[in-house]
DNA sequence: GTCACATCTGCGGGTCCCCGCAATAGAACC
DNA sequence: GGTTCTATTGCGGGGACCCGCAGATGTGAC
């Protein structure tokens, strides 16, 4: 068996490769890549059965790294593994993961333990291990009360890369009254309109941006994602 | 000598305390803290004569807890260790190192030789040691061209929280004309209006949120920061 | 079928934001 | 004092955004 670690951080990287070797004797061989485009090219060039991918890397990110792979291998089982649990790694994931991939999503501050029964078990046995931490995020993200109905969601990324409402309009091919209503409902479960928003001056903040800073402050947007975000937008703009 | 390392990652603090105990044999003893709360109360209890610093960690950055500790000991050698030189954080810690006082900002992809040399220069020699990456980045801040100057970087954290003009002119103590005047300027800087803003269906982007996508995506702006400007917004609003 | 529920749409008006123009105030320098 | 440069202010207008209301459309349950 042959297993691919991709990680920025040497430190973790030569972590991971020693834990790795302690869990999973039968593994031959352990290459590494320190970033998405690498881990892409060694996954193409070499006969590679398991990945082990960080979220977080300076340029090219998991997730996209994760996309491509998947599209020329769509039963590659990959473990993320992630210093945070924050939803827009999560949905970023869930987002592109085929149907029946074995896959899992592990956070840095696992024990060893953890770690090596986790790596057992997409590895060896073919299960999805979903840290219990993340999974929480999952469902409260499926859940409609709290979470984000995908047409919420899509307006919150669009407004994170500074579009208008027209040209969300366009975009999303509705009219631009429906790109407000849907922007209601976004600043009704962000809680805009919960906080203290108002003195003795009138109203102390913009839903528009405010809707980022706690988009941005509770995990649902992270800056890695933003980068995504932008050059989907890009190809939008160029085709249209 | 008894120093102090404040990072969350324990993979790191491993390998930095065993860096120090190699690089300065004349230490007698390495304390510990696993965030910023922790760091400031061990530097309370205990005599320390240096710290190492991480600048990202969950709750309580480094900056803020710098910055407590230095309205202590305000001659307290300190060694921030970041993983990113990102404006945000150079700017953070330039606002708060008090005049005379001994610091150093290294990145965590310095060599051991780099992170001994730097930790030599600062705890014995009393030196000021900035990576000249971080020093390229303060440079470029300094120079008011394509820098920014504090007056717009204020109004750059003020929109980030997502206050309106109204509320930025009365917690600035200047005209709303003043504000927009300002953010005019920042837009500029930003290059908000030299990008492909335009197209068939009118302009794409709104500047407000746009230049928030800029500045995250350049490192003006980090989601750290922004919890620490979230409490100075909710002191001013409290006392207002 | 129809009932309930969610989503999208058009209209209208109130507010906020962006900005050009011109005048003013202050700082730095000669 | 005079000059120049930068930051701020007031005015005014055009556009973008937020939202309540009412009507249309679609989907799933019974």
């Amino acid at each position: 068996m042959n297993l691919l670690i991709t990680e920025d951080d040497p430190l973790h990287r030569a972590f991971l490769k020693t834990a790795v070797e302690n869990a999973l004797p039968e593994c031959d061989q352990v290459f590494e890549a320190e970033n998405g485009a690498a881990a892409v090219e060694i996954v193409k060039s070499e006969t590679i059965d398991g990945i082990f991918m960080d979220l977080q890397m300076p340029k090219s990110n998991g997730v996209d790294a994760a996309k491509e792979i998947w599209r020329c291998f769509p039963e590659m089982r990959i473990l993320f593994w992630s210093n945070y649990a924050d939803e827009a790694y999560v949905r970023g994931v869930a987002r592109i993961v085929p149907s029946g991939a074995v896959y899992g999503y592990l956070l840095k501050s696992a024990s060893e333990d953890r770690l090596a029964f986790a790596a057992r078990g997409i590895f060896v046995q073919d299960q999805c291990i979903i840290d219990r931490e993340v999974r929480g995020v999952q469902q409260r993200s499926e859940n409609t009360l709290e979470g984000l109905t995908d047409a919420e969601f899509e307006v919150l990324t669009d407004i994170s890369l500074g579009m208008t409402d027209k040209a969300i309009s366009a975009r999303r091919k509705i009219s631009t009254r429906g790109v407000q209503s849907r922007l209601k409902h976004l600043y009704e479960k962000l809680g805009l309109n919960r906080s203290v928003t108002h003195s003795d001056i009138g109203p102390v903040f913009n839903s528009r941006t405010r809707a980022l800073t706690v988009a941005l402050s509770r995990g649902l947007l992270n800056v890695d994602g933003l980068a995504s975000y932008e050059m989907e937008l890009e190809d939008w703009l160029a085709k249209k």
